[in-house]
DNA sequence: CGCAACTATCTATGTCCATAGTTGGTGGCT
DNA sequence: AGCCACCAACTATGGACATAGATAGTTGCG
């Protein structure tokens, strides 16, 4: 449900059409949020249709047609209504730790394995976020230039302390992990013995 | 997908039925995994067909009737495959940063509460696990001692050592998520001065 | 001109999961 | 005998999301 409010939020700099959002949610948002195309054109309807949005027909070339979507007054509201609201916690489901409560099961090799590739996956989350962080404090972040010429200069430094802070605790978890995941082999290694010895 | 495999965990111990099963889905697994009955029922029901439990009709009372589970070979070799396979790591959907990175829009009252709620949430996890942490260790948790029972001796340590460092992984991360709400507090104090002064 | 790459939108199918019921039996207490 | 708490299992509905593919127009390049 946090779908249309992820698109409120890219609305809220600019117009933008489905294929736009769609874009910028490979890109910006990307590691916050994710959703395909095939989630976001019927949402966006929806959330025309609910007048949260307002859609504007543009043409394009000759005979070409796309759907600009503007957000409305309501829009914004219902924003700042979900900004207000506490998030609600969803149970847990994790995978990586259910896997990792059983590794007694799997084999010393698959065991590093797996911890392995969770150092990578983080490894890899922390780079992107501290880029991300680097281009948000260079200004060279294009969404947040945008959203920032739309900003009333006292709400400017607000704006980028928030999403540097968001990407920071990103990092947090992502170092934690990767912590995590070199106890693990070093846990596995004094389980099972140096690489090779067993099995 | 995990579900499944989150059965067979279960039901490597014991035979079990669906009621026992989601019973302890909410006390043992729950903090990794979580399940609803309507979920379990069905997803048994398929695993028997495809062989990797047998279901076994139990009388109970002169009339009542339950079925109980066995996870057969079949199953077992199901569960080592998966715990051959790597983890796929889904897209970033996370409602809390996603919140947290347009905190600007929020009032520094709502700000507040969303953090306070962050870092209670993952207090009360942090200590739910820390007490698994201590079932484990002293041998008064249910599913391990039954699960020990049956486990040669040479493995116990090994069965034991991997839960804890599983839920210490939960703790780490609790405890980051915990950090991070309170450099929030502290940031949205720093942004919109100290509580009650501006709003 | 023809083709590739990109823009734009839509549909279809299936899984996972949440929520909320319904049905019926058991065992114990009053 | 009546009631309640628990045990056991099932059903229904709907939302969110993944994955895949269909369709059609545009732009630019050789």
């Amino acid at each position: 449900m946090s779908l249309r409010y992820a698109l409120l939020a890219l609305l809220s700099v600019e117009p933008m059409t489905g294929y736009d959002l769609a874009k910028r949610f490979e890109s910006s948002v990307a590691f916050v949020w994710h959703a395909p195309d095939s989630q976001i054109y019927p949402e966006l309807r929806k959330m025309a249709k609910e007048g949260l949005l307002q859609g504007e027909e543009v043409s394009w070339g000759p005979r070409g047609k796309k759907t600009q979507y503007r957000i409305t007054e309501e829009g914004r509201a219902a924003f700042r209504a979900w900004m207000r609201e506490p998030v609600e916690y969803s149970r847990e489901r994790d995978p990586v730790h259910l896997k990792a409560a059983y590794l007694e099961w799997a084999e010393p090799k698959a065991a590093r394995e797996h911890m392995q590739a969770h150092i990578d996956y983080h490894t890899m989350r922390r780079d992107q976020w501290a880029e991300m962080i680097d281009q948000l404090r260079a200004g060279t972040n294009e969404m947040l230039s945008k959203r920032l010429a739309a900003t009333a200069e006292a709400d400017r430094q607000r704006t980028v302390e928030y999403k540097v802070f968001t990407y920071e605790g990103l990092i947090a978890r992502a170092e934690t992990e990767i912590e995590w995941g070199k106890r693990g082999l070093k846990l596995i290694d004094a389980l099972s013995g140096p690489v090779g010895e067993d099995s």
